[in-house]
DNA sequence: CGCATTTGACCAGCGC
DNA sequence: GCGCTGGTCAAATGCG
């Protein structure tokens, strides 16, 4: 049988949406969360990020589902928004946040995700879904890739990938004592024993750092354990891990949560991050951090898409190339990247005043013709509404 | 030289 | 109380 062991960096870095089992649903690791409480679903994460140190990604994702911030693609028609704009609609009795983040991803009262569309990122797809289903109430999501591209796609025929999320809340621990935990379940990437290749990382803008791997009792995996690196004395934690039911299937346990901001300049920290791919050939990258690519990443929150050109991971450049079978518009640094972290949230207000025909575009791929792919498919850079705006397509 | 990963040893929680 | 197992530490190693 493959042997796995040693792999788990790469494993970490490979959240690639490949063919998956729904079997992990049934995982006994995941459970179903309890409703939230008020305070949670209406987390901003434009608003203080220290108010909670949960990751950027999931924050958005809350204020996605949950923020009356984000107006509506009708809203931003006119707009000159550089994001796209979350779109909050009524269906039935169901509440379902559409946003140009996730494009077509629908979250509804019942907390289960559903992707109606591809896109064309796996990676981000799958963190992304992640992210929604931590954002989800009930943390869980489920997310059915059907897509050509492996890209995510609810309400396909066929499962070929599933994220779940539990929350921490609810989620005990067997041993330590108790402690709050997340897990996550996404995708393993193909790659996964190709530590040439697979060099992906999840994006959850924190920077980790391995510190142990431990094989575990009746699984084949092993086990890694990353610390939050991004700052010391974080008592960050994660676990990686292969599912026993599907190896295909990656379970991440996030343990504790992070005593300081998100790192806006990763490279400030000590021991953050190391090559991190710089060079897509690199054999051995190392953090987890990869799909960090550089001090601008988290400017706008989606790390690997923010990604500066030269140090792109090979995530970014599989994201890229995706988007350029798609013809569309890809990620500018210096119209990205010059943005800083409070700057950042000055566009989010910008969206809102002012507004660009992108967001525009951009809003009518989310909420418009499902049918048209062409904008609000492009996974990654719609998802952060990076290629939104004036910028697209002329810039290639 | 600095930093990240690897890996064996040690520590602590849990079940019997 | 003991053993098993998970979690963490820290020295060794490797890479840029």
């Amino acid at each position: 049988m493959d042997n796995f062991q040693g792999d788990l960096t790469d494993v970490v870095r490979g959240i690639g949406g490949h063919m998956l089992s729904p079997e992990i649903s049934s995982s006994p690791n995941i459970l179903p969360l309890p409703q939230p409480s008020p305070s949670d679903l209406h987390m901003n994460p434009f608003g203080d990020p220290f108010v909670s140190m949960t990751d950027p990604l999931l924050q958005e994702l809350n204020a996605v589902t949950n923020s009356s911030h984000f107006s509506t693609a009708e809203d931003n028609a006119n707009n000159n928004n550089r994001f796209l704009v979350p779109k909050v609609v009524l269906e039935d009795d169901q509440i379902k946040s559409q946003c140009s983040i996730f494009p077509r991803i629908r979250i509804s009262h019942s907390n289960i995700i559903h992707e109606s569309s591809p896109c064309n990122s796996p990676a981000m797809s799958a963190h992304v879904l992640a992210a929604a289903a931590a954002a989800s109430p009930r943390g869980i999501i489920n997310a059915n890739t059907n897509s050509p591209r492996n890209c995510l796609l609810v309400d396909g025929n066929t499962f070929s990938s599933q994220i779940q999320i539990s929350s921490p809340r609810n989620v005990g621990l067997k041993r330590r004592k108790s402690q709050a935990k997340k897990v996550v379940c996404i995708p393993a990437p193909a790659a996964m024993n190709s530590r040439s290749s697979g060099e992906v990382v999840p994006s959850d803008l924190w920077a980790w750092r391995k510190y142990g791997q431990k094989p575990i009792k009746g699984s084949p995996f092993p086990r890694g354990y990353y610390r939050c690196s991004s700052s010391k004395g974080c008592s960050a934690r994660k676990q990686v891990e292969r599912s026993r039911a599907d190896p295909s299937m990656l379970v991440i346990t996030y343990t504790s949560e992070h005593n300081h901001p998100w790192p806006i300049q990763r490279n400030a920290l000590a021991g953050s991050t190391r090559s991190c791919s710089s060079n897509p050939n690199s054999s051995k990258s190392s953090t987890t951090t990869a799909s960090l690519n550089g001090p601008q990443s988290n400017t706008h929150l989606p790390s690997s898409a923010s990604a500066v050109k030269n140090e792109q991971t090979e995530e970014d450049m599989e994201l890229e190339n995706v988007e350029d079978d798609n013809k569309v518009a890809p990620y500018r640094p210096e119209i990205h990247d010059q943005h800083q972290p409070d700057d950042f949230f000055a566009d989010l207000e910008e969206l809102e005043l002012e507004g660009d025909s992108l967001s525009m575009l951009l809003s009518q791929g989310c909420a418009g013709d499902l049918n048209n792919e062409t904008i609000a498919s492009d996974g990654i850079s719609d998802f952060f509404g990076w290629t939104a705006g004036n910028n697209n397509k002329d810039d290639q």
